[in-house]
DNA sequence: ATAATAAATTTGGTATGCCAAACTTTTTTT
DNA sequence: AAAAAAAGTTTGGCATACCAAATTTATTAT
């Protein structure tokens, strides 16, 4: 054994989909570096790797985009991921909070038709716990028209859809307030100093700052 | 990451575990290489360092003897590949004879509770879909009592408990004649030239080998 | 006992994927 | 435009886990 390469690939692939579609910025080798916590220098070397494996296309302004073959490899890695977590959740009872990890190392097990048995297993899902869009089996993502809530308007009735933040620490302070996927949620007052707001969630009126509101995805 | 190091390192222990059990003869450098499809200078290697770690014994006769903590190590893979194994076949419609290879990579997935969690979700099941028995979570192995059909009395009614061969082509062999675990069987005829017999399965007769009846194993 | 064979070991080498430190180029700030 | 900061790049290095080929040590057969 010892040939995990697609273990490392997919990773650069799923992190610069990620990075793409998150911002709209180029993403840099700083950048890329920076989001897989490894040297920038490590990062070079492989995407020059992805590059002549044309998974990636290296402009001339530096900046790193997927081609289409490193597109589809990243979504289907996306898929697998998020089949994963919503196993893991509905199956194993895990929170929905504490399946990324887990949900990181499934995602790479190689078989061609293990990700389809699993989700026709899970019914085939169209969100993950974290109210993200599962990928088809041909990587296409359904459209989701999803906002903000920080762009909510004022006494709308919302229901949050996913989270644009996976950090452990977003994820644990949505806990306490407990807000997940599906929660309704309402924008009742909006403090312009500092685009913190008030929300009414589960009957009471909780404060938000301006990072977590963009964080949050309702429709 | 690229530290994938308890991945090979629990293919060295299973594997001495798998050899030390079945013969009983002492198992050797190039006895392991073989069954690891390795090179010997390249299993020298990694039982030293496996040595270090204090997971196996290495004798003055050039034996290579787990030690309790590799032996536990041993059985706790066992048990993840066991388990995974149920899965695929139960949740996921594999045959059993195609869990083999997927399961080999599921048996590496770190985590502290997910065993446990799964074997909860299939139902604390004793034995494997090969019929091998599933190791507790302590690493212990229920006794099973079970006998090679090889040494089976004629005209007495055994189930299939498991089968002592994994390999594919056996398997693919003994799916061809319907024979698994919980299969009924009864031994009609020896011949003693080659130790091959006519066995009833199915209500009809057919002939095994000498090999086929020593790794069927049966109560 | 000696020759042949098998096992054990050493040596030098490979690929992957990572790093730190130094250095160069580009961009930003002043 | 010069200085400072950031980004990009090169270099030399590390650990893991593998290999082939040569060599040494045991074992087995004659």
């Amino acid at each position: 054994m010892a040939h995990f390469s697609h273990h490392s690939e997919e990773n650069y692939l799923k992190t610069l989909h990620k990075l793409s579609s998150r911002h709209d910025k180029k993403v840099n080798n700083i950048s890329l570096a920076r989001a897989l916590k490894l040297n920038p220098a490590t990062v070079l070397e492989m995407v020059r790797k992805l590059s002549e494996k044309k998974l990636v296309q290296l402009s001339g302004d530096k900046s790193i985009k997927l081609t289409a073959k490193g597109e589809k490899i990243a979504l289907i890695t996306i898929r697998r991921h998020r089949l994963w977590e919503v196993f893991l959740v509905e199956k194993l009872n895990y929170n929905w909070d504490e399946v990324h990890a887990l949900a990181e190392q499934l995602e790479h097990i190689e078989s061609k038709d293990l990700t389809d048995r699993l989700d026709s297993f899970l019914n085939k899902p169209a969100y993950d716990p974290h109210g993200d869009p599962i990928p088809d089996k041909n990587g296409k993502i359904r459209n989701t028209n999803s906002i903000r809530f920080s762009s909510a308007v004022i006494d709308k009735s919302y229901t949050v859809l996913h989270l644009a933040d996976t950090s452990d620490a977003f994820l644990e302070y949505l806990g306490k307030l407990n807000i997940k996927p599906g929660t309704k949620i309402k924008l009742k007052e909006k403090l312009e100093y500092d685009q913190s707001c008030i929300a009414e969630v589960n009957k009471r009126n909780i404060q938000l700052s301006e990072k977590a509101t963009s964080n949050i995805m309702v429709h």
